[in-house]
RNA sequence: GUCCUUGUAGCUCAGUGGAUAGAGCGUUUGGUUGCGGUCCAAAAGGUCGUAGGUUCAACUCCUACCAAGGACACCA
């Protein structure tokens, strides 16, 4: 049996034709759930019915609620007002529930996400993470209805700078490594960055030698080089580490030098082709269309530079080279979303603009998923001034935190190993919700010691409820009591019991929602409901009872409720405790 | 100056033009481990930034304004 909301949709579509003898589009009729369970259990609103019909949407929905009384089989049909609403037999309701949260078959289209792309002269902070959870929760819910998805990582490593931790370190470094300090490379290296900005501010001719190293670099100097090589590596090790911590996971990994060169080369390809236009200066631009961009002050067309007067690449450069490479690489590439702040809108809608223009196959259906800020409580987060919360230390210092709680909580039924594990999980949850249940568009105030709690909106009270699902599954089966669909209609009687079957059901069409408009947040908040609704549906209702039929059917239910949710968190990247 | 985003309870945020605008935190009160309390139940708390408009119906759409953040070619 299918979803019962498309038998809704469809009974309903059905009665208006057997009514009034005119179809209706599928589009139109919209299944949602009313504010209270007593009222029902589905409704269906009738003002989109009432254009078409000419008649005012009270009337058909009583006309619609007594043709359906008699004609489906799904349950009791009642019109209120202009709504229809349905209270479902308990076994076409509860049935629908227990089918299995599954991804959809594949659409056949392939999707890259890119995200996260560091540079690597600084360890990773908490807006990196907020970058991180969104990218790898949209990769999973494009994969969850079918797309073939590519992750993609930009590293971003070459740069005036990555020179600047060069320099310092060839100045200060006195020959210190990762190894001998013990320190994670990526925090070495980035010390250095900040020690950069700390002498710049009091010797200016700095500015110069970063840049002169740049030079150096491009021009393939070999002592500045293997200085390269050798602190890019010790950043890219710190964040594989990083990345293993939070369950980042990328299918490809592009690198800026490697893809930089090859920017001029495309960029002379779109001036044969008419696409860029070299100008007088030496410099060549993208002209932009007025009707999308507007135009500049003073009245002439705006454009987007990508080569500068001297020839030397730009951002904007490696963009192109790197979106040629990935045609390149995935000719068969139908979409892409970029997961990147919202500082850079302006630079991909040109960029946007120009893949249209040089006709790559995916560049119509291209996304800019922005999202905004991650500020402190103090301002803005500054990695030159170490004003940051870095992700290596956020992870530690909540699982830390956690780590107590539960050597309190369990002394010593657990050993160290099995608390660090569930600390870990419990901790990362805790994170990564909490950045992924605010919609993307919306900045976020980051305060230690407010922000990852463990109680309320969060990913432990989520687990929370799995957990507490397996542990009446394990209790149960202990007495010889299984979960099972045999005698489903015994549910019912218990609202609580109806809201969870409701909650399950409209799941996947959540879920359908969050992927096409590209928001996890989505998908966090249905995750809570289900939650808030199992742990008040526990609290009300015995599930493990006298009566085995009543008992397995409620454990089955339990059981819909536990998959569920580990679905769902896995979509977040976030893991489930069998016991925490 | 132009464009984009945001503005909903003390705080942090939900809210596909449609039923009584909802959660969490905090506050007050009750449940005190029963199927594990990182839980549940209840109370208090709202001019949905302001003013117009469209509509049978506006937190939702449109216009103007106010406030915050961001962007506006040779930075990334």
């Amino acid at each position: 049996m299918q979803n019962v909301v498309a038998d809704i949709v469809a009974d309903v579509r059905q009665a208006l034709q057997d009514v009034y003898s005119v179809p209706c589009a599928m589009e139109d009729v919209t299944v949602e759930t009313p504010p209270d369970i007593t009222i029902g259990d589905f409704a269906v609103p009738c003002f989109s019915f009432a254009s078409l019909y000419k008649m005012a949407p009270a009337q058909i929905a009583h006309d619609l609620a007594a043709h359906l009384c008699e004609h489906s089989t799904v349950g009791v049909w009642e019109a209120v007002g202009p709504y229809v609403n349905v209270r479902l037999h308990p076994e076409v309701l509860f049935a629908s529930a227990l089918r299995p949260l599954r991804p959809a078959s594949p659409t056949g289209r392939q999707i890259m996400v890119e995200y996260l792309s560091p540079n690597t002269n600084k360890p990773l902070h908490v807006g990196h993470v907020r970058n991180g959870v969104i990218g790898m929760a949209v990769a999973a819910l494009s994969a969850f209805v079918g797309d073939d998805v590519v992750r993609a990582e930009v590293i971003n490593d070459r740069g005036v700078h990555i020179c600047k931790s060069m320099l310092a370190w060839q100045r200060w470094g006195g020959g210190a490594t990762p190894a001998t300090t013990g320190q994670k490379g990526d925090h070495f290296v980035g010390d250095y960055y900040v020690r950069f900005a700390q002498e710049a501010v009091k010797d200016p001719s700095l500015a110069d030698a970063a840049q002169e190293m740049l030079k150096k670099w491009e021009d393939g100097d070999a002592e500045v080089r293997a200085l390269w090589r050798m602190m890019n590596t010790w950043v890219e090790e710190g964040f594989r580490e990083t990345f293993a911590q939070y369950g980042f996971v990328f299918d490809r990994e592009y690198y800026e030098s490697e893809v930089y060169q090859r920017g001029k080369d495309i960029v002379e390809e779109g001036v044969a082709r008419g696409v860029l236009v070299r100008e007088d200066s030496g410099a060549v631009v993208f002209p932009l269309d007025a009707t999308v961009f507007g135009v500049q002050k003073d009245g002439s067309a705006k454009k987007a530079t990508l080569l500068r007067a001297d020839g030397t690449a730009l951002y904007a450069t490696q963009d192109l080279a790197l979106a040629a490479q990935k045609s390149a690489d995935y000719p068969g590439l139908d979409a892409s979303v970029f997961v990147v702040g919202e500082e850079q809108e302006y630079h991909f809608q040109t960029m946007f603009a120009l893949f249209r223009a040089m006709g790559f196959s995916w560049a119509t259906q291209c996304y800019h998923l922005s999202y905004a800020m991650v500020n402190l409580p103090t301002g803005k987060m500054k990695s030159r001034e170490g004003t940051v919360v870095d992700a290596d230390d956020l992870l530690a210092d909540v699982t830390e935190t956690v780590a107590a709680d539960l050597r309190k909580r369990h002394g010593d039924a657990c050993d160290d190993a099995e608390i660090a594990r569930r600390a870990h999980i419990m901790a990362h949850a805790a994170i990564v919700f909490f950045l992924v249940k605010t919609n993307p568009k919306t900045s976020i105030t980051f305060d230690v010691r407010t922000s990852v709690a463990m109680e309320g909106v969060t990913g432990p009270y989520v687990q929370y409820a799995y957990t507490r699902a397996k542990s009446v599954l394990r209790k149960g089966q202990a007495r010889g009591a299984v979960a099972s669909q045999d005698s489903l209609a015994r549910l019912g009687a218990v609202d609580a019991e109806r809201v969870v079957a409701q909650q399950l059901i409209m799941l996947p069409v959540t879920i359908a929602r969050a992927a096409s408009v590209h928001d996890p947040s989505l998908v966090a908040h249905a995750a809570f409901q289900l939650a808030q609704t199992f742990h008040s549906y526990y609290n009300s209702t015995p599930i493990l009872t006298d009566d085995p039929d009543v008992t397995a059917a409620r454990l089955a239910l339990a059981e819909a409720v536990a998959e569920a949710l580990r679905t769902v968190l896995a979509l977040l990247t976030i893991d489930v405790l069998e016991e925490m």
